[in-house]
DNA sequence: AGCACGCCGACT
DNA sequence: GTCGGCGTGCTC
């Protein structure tokens, strides 16, 4: 029994907020929400003067705060979490490990339709008269507001062209001409179908008839309802009636006036309700549960479940069109039957893909989807769906991660080696592969990553033992593997054989495949037109005037743009430089090779396939419908041809500048062009009567690395990178951590950056300290950048202690008067 | 991140 | 003289 004294201690919150601030705040919970304010649940709250934010309750405790006045909590949202306490722990390791605020991880872990934030909006003061008394920019944007009702802030400076507007809303608040106000609106709204159906007196047999018969002399109506019967055949069925028939059944169709079932409708024969649906009913189920194993298959994942007794993480190793995906079901099936959770992770661009649909086919509906070309409520879906239940098994990309799991049992990240699953630009720079890891420490639950081409990181920790490997070297249904040819384009070159990029090699295939209908791949890894304009005369290049990187030239848009900020100018039709119209493109990308292509093969149907083809929500889905129904002969494409794409009837892949690939000025380098190399091969020829070939450019055929490739020597690779890595104190043997330093000012920023990697090296020692040197782009959005990078060794340097240490230096560089100004981003484990 | 407060240049 | 630029500091 609760004494009277305890029921008058206030209870507090501590609570994340979606802010880049490293702290917990504590508010006051008000006494009415005591008894149902739960960890995990979100609250409306005021941060600073006006603005109203959603937070999520971390901690509830009853301790004062003494140093301030907590503020109350205006709102609580949720009666039951909507966080789980894993993932609160999760959070909480994220913002240490990758060194940034609980509240930013909090911020990519939601769904934007879980969070709400208060916008200012302005709106006319009804009692408002005086309206001599503005300024001219006033009455502009009183004259907005009525013809809008309301204006957001950002509106009215779109509307003035100005970036600083609080002293024109002050001025007007003052007048009393308008008014503020806080907007609060929870974004989250489920999908409602509008659904039509009897009324309860006319579903019996009797009832029936006789209505038929009534309707006779209104056969508007009567047709109305003879098609209702036709969906739901209520006769002799009273039961199927409750569930009724989309209205839009209805709508779509001509011969039927809205006027005629209002009319029903009205005489109460048939009556309308709505009903919350799931966003995901289009997506194509069924239960085809059995999936036969061959095997190979069948070893691999006996292997897998018996090295999850004793390991953490398992890597597969299994080489292109082994048929992982099957294994994978195999464990996923397992977990689910052992009353566990499960997470499937892929990279974003696989995911739009095959695999979805094959896996909705033997999972049904207890498997969510969780990707970001989903709406923010199909999403919120998901998440709302993995609470209560409906969703067991989850498929998703990188931010999946963070969905709220409490029981997961395994977790499988496919392709573990790509890139994607990092994320590069706002904190947290998380990568979630590792972070799977963890999380399913923290649920003691396994993890199987998965890749045809394993990381060097994964690889190490198989063969240290630390994870366990599982390998499967043989193609499904004995396909035959690919075979490669290296094309030297340099002898090519000099005997006058090449057509601009193509080798006689590259179109004698092309023109084979052509004329028996047999599909191509041509992977070029570059998008837009070319990559630069240049003139003749002088020598001048497109450049970005906010970064340093040329603009590409975009031919369909017709329009230079920055790949890196998105800046985007019209092209010039003469030097800007010195005049001359001899202004011409250089280099190739995907664009301009489908127009060669389109030139030398009129008759071919060419389909490019790139970030400025598939940007539409199902764009990407179509090109490759299309291709897989043969309705394309040639695709052009980026990495994106790379991925998890399955089809019969590629016989030839090309492969325009391999070296560019290899030569790229990175220490990985040597690892992504095999992996990327590796994974675009994979395309050719999966038949087994009828092998794949792929063909690939190259200035120097010679290249050791080129022959691993072609003989598909994942481990040769691997001996050779990993002995380059030990010696220059690489990841795997270093955890690496980019801090870089920005600023308009390059001066401030080298200085800045100079200081701060004085004070790294001072206690880390200089071997460990590498710059800082500006990054292969200097400047992106009119900022210059500098780059100290930093080499931890794994056994020997406690991690933790110098993360803090690097941290605690950045803070003492920015003490610093005349460095204030500067931007600091560190990146753990960077890429 | 927002948002307010406060201190120096080009204009009524 | 003010308006308005953005540097600086705070948010429970």
């Amino acid at each position: 029994m609760t004494s009277l004294f305890e029921e008058e201690i206030t209870l507090f919150a501590d609570l994340i907020l979606p802010v880049p601030i490293p702290n917990l705040f504590t508010y006051r919970v008000p006494r009415e929400m005591a008894s149902l304010i739960k960890v995990g649940a979100r609250v409306i709250v005021q941060f600073g003067q006006k603005r109203v934010i959603t937070a999520v309750v971390a901690q509830l405790h009853s301790n004062p705060p003494v140093k301030y006045q907590a503020k109350y909590i205006l709102e609580l949202l949720d009666e039951q979490p909507i966080v789980t306490q894993q993932q609160l722990e999760l959070f909480a390791w994220v913002a240490e490990y990758y060194l940034c605020n609980i509240g930013e991880v909090m911020n990519v872990a939601l769904p934007a339709g879980l969070k709400i934030t208060s916008q200012s909006r302005i709106q006319l003061n009804p009692e408002f008269e005086y309206e001599e008394l503005l300024t001219d920019q006033e009455i502009l944007v009183v004259e907005e507001i009525k013809k809008h009702q309301t204006l957001s802030y950002e509106e009215v400076e779109r509307l003035l062209q100005k970036s600083n507007i609080t002293s024109i809303i002050k001025s007007l608040v003052g007048k009393r001409a308008v008014i503020l106000y806080e907007e609060v609106k929870e974004r989250y709204k489920p999908k409602v179908a509008k659904k039509i159906r009897l009324t309860a007196t006319y579903t019996s047999n009797e009832a029936l008839s006789r209505l038929a018969a009534d309707l006779d002399k209104t056969p508007k109506q009567q047709e109305i309802l003879l098609k209702y019967l036709s969906f739901i055949p209520v006769y002799n069925n009273p039961d199927l009636n409750y569930k009724g028939l989309d209205k839009s059944v209805f709508s779509q169709d001509d011969t039927i006036s809205d006027a005629s079932l209002n009319t029903l409708i009205k005489k109460g024969i048939f009556e309308q309700f709505e009903i919350f649906v799931s966003r995901f009913d289009e997506i194509p189920m069924g239960n085809m549960g059995i999936i036969t194993l061959t095997e190979t298959q069948k070893e691999a994942s006996r292997q897998i479940h018996e090295l999850f007794r004793e390991k953490e993480v398992v890597l597969l190793h299994g080489i292109t069109g082994s048929g992982k995906t099957e294994v994978y079901i195999e464990l996923i099936k397992q977990a689910l039957e052992s009353g566990t959770q499960v997470l499937f992770l892929l990279p974003e661009i696989a995911l739009t893909t095959q695999i979805v649909i094959r896996l909705r086919k033997v999972f049904g509906d207890v498997m969510g989807i969780y990707h970001s070309k989903f709406s923010d409520n199909e999403r919120v879906e998901v998440w709302k769906g993995i609470l209560d239940g409906k969703f067991q098994f989850v498929v998703g990309v990188r931010s999946a991660i963070f969905l709220p799991f409490d029981n997961l049992g395994l977790i499988i990240v496919d392709e573990e080696h790509e890139t994607s699953y990092k994320q590069h630009d706002p904190a947290p720079r998380y990568n979630a592969r590792d972070v799977a890891v963890i999380m399913s420490y923290m649920h003691k639950g396994k993890t199987l990553l998965g890749s045809a081409t394993p990381s060097l990181e994964s690889y190490f920790h198989a063969q240290s033992g630390r994870y366990g490997l599982v390998e499967m070297k043989q193609r499904f249904g004995n396909a035959a593997l690919p075979r490669f040819e290296l094309i030297d384009t340099k002898k090519e070159k000099r005997q006058k054989q090449m057509k601009n990029e193509f080798s006689s090699v590259l179109l004698s295939h092309l023109e084979y495949n052509l004329k028996n209908k047999e599909q191509t791949i041509l992977f070029q890894n570059r998008r837009g037109y070319s990559p630069y304009l240049q003139c003749e005369e002088c020598n001048w290049i497109s450049e970005c005037a906010n970064c340093d990187v040329s603009l590409t030239y975009h031919m369909k848009a017709r329009e230079l743009r920055c790949h890196y900020c998105g800046h985007k100018e019209e092209v010039p039709r003469t030097c800007p430089h010195c005049g001359s119209p001899k202004v011409k493109t250089m280099g190739y990308g995907t664009e301009k090779i489908e127009e060669e292509i389109n030139v030398m093969y009129p008759e071919a149907r060419v389909q490019r396939m790139d970030l400025d083809t598939t940007r539409a929500k199902n764009a990407y889905q179509q090109i490759i419908s299309e291709f897989e129904e043969g309705g394309i002969d040639i695709l052009v494409g980026t990495q994106m041809v790379s991925k998890g794409l399955d089809f019969d009837n590629v016989s030839v892949v090309g492969i325009f500048d391999a070296d560019r690939i290899i030569h790229f000025p990175e220490f990985r380098a040597s690892e992504r062009a095999f992996q990327m190399l590796t994974q675009v091969s994979g395309r050719a020829g999966r038949r087994a009567d009828k092998p794949g070939k792929v063909l690939i450019q190259t200035a120097n055929p010679s290249q050791p690395l080129l022959e691993k490739i072609i003989n598909n020597d994942y481990e040769g690779m691997y001996e050779t990178e990993i002995a380059e890595r030990e010696r220059f104190s690489y990841p795997p043997f270093t955890r690496l951590i980019k801090v870089t330093v920005k600023h308009i000012d390059e001066g401030t920023a080298a200085r800045a950056a100079k200081v701060l990697a004085e004070k790294l090296t001072s206690h880390l020692g200089a071997s460990r300290v590498l710059g800082p040197q500006p990054p292969l782009v200097e400047r992106v959005r009119n900022q210059f950048l500098f780059d100290i990078l930093i080499k931890l060794e794994r056994e020997k340097i406690n991690f933790k202690a110098a993360k803090s240490f690097i941290q605690e230096k950045v803070i003492d560089t920015l003490t610093d008067k005349t460095l204030k100004s500067i931007q600091v981003v560190i990146d753990v484990d960077c890429l």
